[in-house]
RNA sequence: GGCGACGUGGCCAAGUUGGACAAGGCAAGGGUCUGCAAAACCCUGAUCAUCGGUUCAAAUCCGAUCGUCGCCUCCA
């Protein structure tokens, strides 16, 4: 078996190869940089955080890059409002969102560009495509000519005459076509430019990311991702610029993720219809957002609810329950028992592979290790001593971190000088058990459940674990 | 109007390049354990939107119908 990703581009599963032997070139769209980032944003990161953490588990060596756009209409008009400088707010929301990303468990990002950082790079791709004939200089503007790109619409699936059949966009008497793109916009008084070969000006929307790409990754990329409201007009616009320039195929994966649903529609800053990352993790764990993306597909579109969020929260406690240690007084089991766990361990290794090598699986995937969780239960039910339980909760523990799960606190480890005095007040709670002295003793475990120590008492004796 | 996605038990959801058993999680009910509680464990449920077709065989292919949603305009 081997790795298979749905691409956008041809609409099927396609069989993973990269352009260099061993290495991946990924390239991720981040946001931009006007308000604080909504959890639609995370389940992105998220999602695209996991292709790579499963391709660096399958061996490969991964460059990854999620740039950051700083420089647009939303930004200026916002700083604008507010009288703090564009460049700043960008700074600002940036500092923001790389936190979020921290707090959400995504690993760092090989290379974090910004559009405002690649100026030089930008005007030089716009002059090859003005060379080239694929763009134009008027009135000050720059545009991409898609009469000029035979295969304008490849991504998307659509061509420029149903395009313009339903095209409701105000119609721009400079542009020779009404689908043809800025590249380079004429500065207007007050707002942050650059000098150019067409006066002072800022670039358009889509050529940043192919400048960048093409800096920081050169002319084609194995994985370009992002969200699927991305797929037109940017990631149509990325592919006519770059391949117009280079005359190669950009990418040879496009992976989109689907939009997460709030009240019925897609989230968006424009129309407020949102939950910000840090108004989640006010009030979840990061790993509880990260298993509601887990468990669904990430291509299709995710509803945010209440009743979804509880599930996924009540799903973690279940994978963390696997970890918890034998029982008190645990006999440990013949060696066969124990031998048959360790089978099932690296069988779930196996199924697990399998099912995230079909176009990332995570769905599939956890149910495998569900399947292990119950597994090491029941042998720990059946009396096995924490080393005959160990093999199988190592296992589950690699393929939770590939999943960039946590599942902190699933042990006292790392919770410092507490546990000793929480292991007293349990050792007291005992004896008042043994003389019958109930009200006291259930007195003790409901105040430490308010202070987050849960007491679980069984035939042999009592253990306690933090929520 | 154009392009596309989807409809699996109470809820989320895998499986959909046809072929054993329709994974898994949550919730619910019954049970084991327990002073009680919690946890864990055991047991219980769907024929896959509807209709029709192809086939030895369909959730999985084809057609129709109904319904939901996305994109086509800034948006992860």
């Amino acid at each position: 078996m081997s790795l298979r990703l749905y691409s956008t581009l041809t609409r099927k599963k396609e069989d993973f190869e990269t352009i260099e032997p061993g290495k991946v070139r990924m390239y991720v769209c981040g946001p931009t940089v006007y308000d604080k980032a909504h959890i639609g944003h995370a389940m992105s990161a998220i999602v695209f955080d996991i292709v790579r953490r499963y391709l660096m588990y399958r061996g490969y060596e991964v460059t990854y890059v999620m740039n950051f756009t700083d420089v647009d209409d939303k930004i200026i008009k916002r700083a604008n409002e507010s009288g703090e400088d564009s460049f700043q707010l960008g700074e600002r929301l940036i500092a923001d969102y790389q936190q979020n990303l921290v707090d959400l468990n995504v690993l760092p990002a090989s290379i974090h560009p910004r559009a405002t950082q690649e100026i030089d790079g930008i005007i030089a791709m716009i002059e090859e495509l003005i060379a080239k004939g694929a763009a134009y200089h008027a009135n000050g503007d720059v545009y991409f000519r898609v009469d000029k790109d035979d295969d304008y619409g490849k991504l998307a699936h659509r061509n420029l005459d149903d395009m313009q059949a339903g095209a409701r966009i105000e119609v721009n008497p400079h542009k020779e076509n009404p689908m043809d793109f800025a590249l380079w916009k004429t500065a207007k008084p007050g707002e942050p430019a650059w000098d150019s070969p067409w006066g002072k000006g800022r670039p358009g929307w889509h050529i940043e990311c192919s400048a960048m790409n093409r800096r920081h990754l050169g002319d084609q990329i194995d994985i370009h991702g992002g969200g699927n409201d991305l797929i037109f007009p940017h990631h149509e616009n990325e592919i006519a610029q770059t391949e117009t320039i280079t005359g190669k195929p950009f990418a040879r994966y496009w992976m989109h993720n689907g939009m997460l649903q709030l009240n019925g529609e897609a989230m968006s800053k424009s129309t407020g219809n949102m939950i910000r990352i840090e108004e989640f993790l006010a009030e979840h764990d990061a790993d509880v957002m990260r298993m509601m993306i887990l468990n669904a597909s990430y291509r299709g579109p995710l509803t945010y609810t209440d009743e979804v969020v509880a599930m996924a929260e009540k799903a973690i406690e279940r994978l963390k329950s696997a970890f918890k240690p034998a029982l008190p007084g645990a006999k440990g089991l013949p060696p066969a028992g124990a031998d048959a766990l360790t089978a099932q361990g690296e069988q779930t290794r196996a199924n697990f592979i399998a099912a995230m090598d079909d176009d990332i699986n995570t769905a599939g995937a956890l149910g495998h290790l569900f399947e292990l969780v119950k597994a090491i239960n029941v042998t720990r039910d059946e009396g096995a001593q924490d080393e005959q339980l160990a093999d199988a909760q190592a296992v589950l523990r690699e393929l939770t971190e590939v999943l960039g799960l946590r599942l902190q606190d699933a042990d006292k480890a790392g919770q410092g000088d507490a546990a000793k005095f929480i292991d007293l007040l349990v050792a007291l709670r005992s004896e008042v058990r043994a003389r019958k002295l109930f009200d006291l003793s259930d007195k003790i475990r409901g105040s430490l459940k308010e202070l987050g120590v849960a007491i679980e008492d069984s035939r042999e004796g009592s253990s306690w674990h933090f929520e």
